[in-house]
DNA sequence: GGACTGATTTAGAATTATTCTAAATCTTGA
DNA sequence: TCAAGATTTAGAATAATTCTAAATCAGTCC
């Protein structure tokens, strides 16, 4: 393992921590493989490719994990269409544009300042889904 | 049946003729049953409704009908959270604050020309959730 | 009106996505 | 070392959605 590696290592083992989680060989691969091929995987594909280096990882464990990392801050969830809930490793400040016909999924970063939202070219714009996720004025005051 | 009922159902069938549709008494049924508790159903929550008024409507039905009328453009297709897809009435342009405590769903208009966003009094932002949806430039010069 | 065509509906099976369960294993701290 | 709690596992269970094949229905052509 590089010295580069073993710093990344180290922020994932902190980050899980401060969010009461441990450090294990499980999510280090499941990390590793959201990472190492930065798309927009199912948690079916992101078992599929961890099952690679890591034969014996379970179904549940997966699943785990990327609640564990989604939780910590390290993995964002994205509903796009309905059936299975896909993951992105961009934590960045940024939106979906998705391709309702093969389902490409292209990241743009959200620029505060400019009027038109730049795109990816040639996208043909059907519609827009904005969700914005928190709590509830009742919700945040029972926190 | 109103005046007013009438012509809606009017409107409503020839929003489907012109998708290549029929108007049938179970795409009434369910049409009546979004439009008129305004919230954010799943599909079974639009089924168990529609029962009530028609006891014998399918599952395979309900389903059926919403992807219709999402085709149709009457009714929006939500992705909030892993699960269920919800349903929503509202075809303005509007955003949806979701609290992930309780899953309240508020609608938001867009604004175009204010700076802030107006929110619900009270809610505590986490994150955006921002989808748009279309055709890459390869699908849009398939079709 | 009757036959034909294709759309629609239905019950139920099948598939897909996700969560749950209980036992085994591992980690951490006393 | 031991106890407590977190994690992992296989597989079962549940939830959400789609598929299938047969029956029904609506509109069109004669």
């Amino acid at each position: 393992m590089s010295a580069v590696e073993k710093k990344l290592n180290q922020d994932f083992s902190e980050r899980l921590n401060t969010s009461g989680l441990r450090f294990t060989p499980q999510r280090q691969h499941v990390y590793d493989v959201i990472l190492h091929k930065r798309d927009h995987p199912t948690a079916e594909e992101v078992f599929i490719r961890t099952k690679k280096t890591m034969p014996e990882i379970s179904h549940a464990t997966v699943y785990n994990t990327l609640d564990a990392l989604v939780k910590c801050g390290l993995v964002r969830q994205v509903q796009l269409e309905r059936g299975a809930t896909r993951f992105c490793p961009n934590m960045e400040e940024h939106c979906h544009y998705f391709c309702d016909s093969c389902g490409e999924v292209f990241d743009v970063p959200l620029q505060k300042d400019s009027t038109a939202m730049p795109r990816p070219k040639g996208f043909k714009v059907d519609h827009y889904d904005i969700a914005v996720h928190g709590l509830c004025a009742d919700c945040a005051k029972k926190k």
